[in-house]
DNA sequence: TGTACATCAGTGAACGCGCGTTCACTGATGTAC
DNA sequence: TGTACATCAGTGAACGCGCGTTCACTGATGTAC
């Protein structure tokens, strides 16, 4: 056993974490192998004995970012909130102006969307995971909601709402990318994290 | 004088409708040259007496798409509404489930979201523009606000809400689309219709 | 009206580069003795 | 403890394909006479 091992894991590690910030910041087409191996510390042709193929890379890396996430949440908050708490918490910290700049380290629901929805199954399976992650973490925690009538409530519209807190998020955040005034930007970040929650019935955001 | 005055305008807008299609299918990046002339009846050696490179394609078929928005609208209404109720038909048509599922013909900011984020000036200003134009729409006929307090209404409170609503609008049909479950997707969309309604302050959506 | 011509939109072969993938080889590491 | 060895993670040259771009050429069209 000529290496140690969790050395090859690890080393499938780093390579993941280098897509994932490069997938980030350039889409997943427009990212080389050779642009990934570099910026693991490794050469192209160590790729293959890793990964059968860039779309496997694909699929996997989406699947890591699934992986971290939980991770980015523990790293952001020093003592974990919970319930309600962590909710208002997550509101605050994903549409933050540190979260709207951090290209690289961003919750991939905002940088890979439109590529993740001309991809295949994999990918849009482990973003349906991630997306899963948030609206549940909202729909335990939802307030008042101040646009019920005097009808009793739906089976369901608690859903409903969280899902829509959950596209006012990344919606709010894909705008503000995408837009080339960091005014308007700015605007829509702050516009989003008003109405999403408001929308949650909160009275506040937690700010980190 | 060979050809007629309008002539070569005509095939240049071909390309343009053709570059359009295949964009929002497929992104900027991953379509060729060869593939947008051949949509235009076209062989891709002719391209360069239309367009300078790909990138200068990119930019003027964002701007396309721009001044395509409005006939779009105007084809979508047999008659034209104005004011609320035009602000309130857009909102059930952008969330409909005939635009989830029309790829080639929908909005730009849907489908080229992220793929804009990553480019160029002239790509992020025209999708400013398009933006623009639906916010404007919104904020002009906003109904009473549900989540304003009994405080007197701040400045500027109207542009934030509308920047929401288009968030919303926007947020819910990107999510929809990158979601690999169509009863997600269409739970998306409905969810973002509804509460995009709720939020401007709306009755009811103008069904089309 | 008919014909020769000038113009230029469009053609398609060719070039060169980048990138995904392959493969024979290198060399670092843990193990056996 | 020290040395030879087997293993295999990683290397880097090479291949082939696709695509952006160029360019000499074709042929359709309106005009002049």
């Amino acid at each position: 056993m000529p290496y140690a091992a969790d050395h090859k894991q690890e080393t499938r590690t780093r390579i993941l974490d280098s897509a994932r910030r490069l997938f980030n910041r350039n889409g997943l087409t427009e990212v080389s192998i050779d642009a990934v191996m570099a910026g693991a510390g490794l050469t192209r042709g160590g790729f293959y004995s890793h990964f059968g193929s860039k779309e496997e890379l694909y699929a996997e890396a989406i699947l890591h970012f699934a992986r971290c996430t939980p991770d980015w949440q523990r790293m952001t908050f020093a003592e974990p909130p919970a319930g309600e708490r962590l909710a208002r918490a997550i509101v605050g910290a994903y549409l933050s102006r540190a979260h709207l700049s951090d290209i690289e380290g961003s919750c991939p629901m905002i940088g890979l969307a439109t590529d993740v929805a001309r991809g295949g199954g994999a990918a849009r399976a482990a973003y349906r995971q991630v997306l899963a992650m948030m609206v549940d973490i909202f729909a335990g925690t939802l307030g008042p909601d101040a646009h019920a009538g005097a009808a009793p409530p739906e089976p369901g519209a608690d859903r409903a709402r969280a899902l829509a807190v959950a596209a006012l998020c990344v919606g709010g955040m894909v705008l503000a990318r995408a837009v080339d005034d960091a005014g308007t930007a700015d605007e829509l970040r702050a516009a989003a994290q008003r109405y999403a929650v408001a929308l949650a019935g909160w009275q506040a955001v937690e700010t980190v």
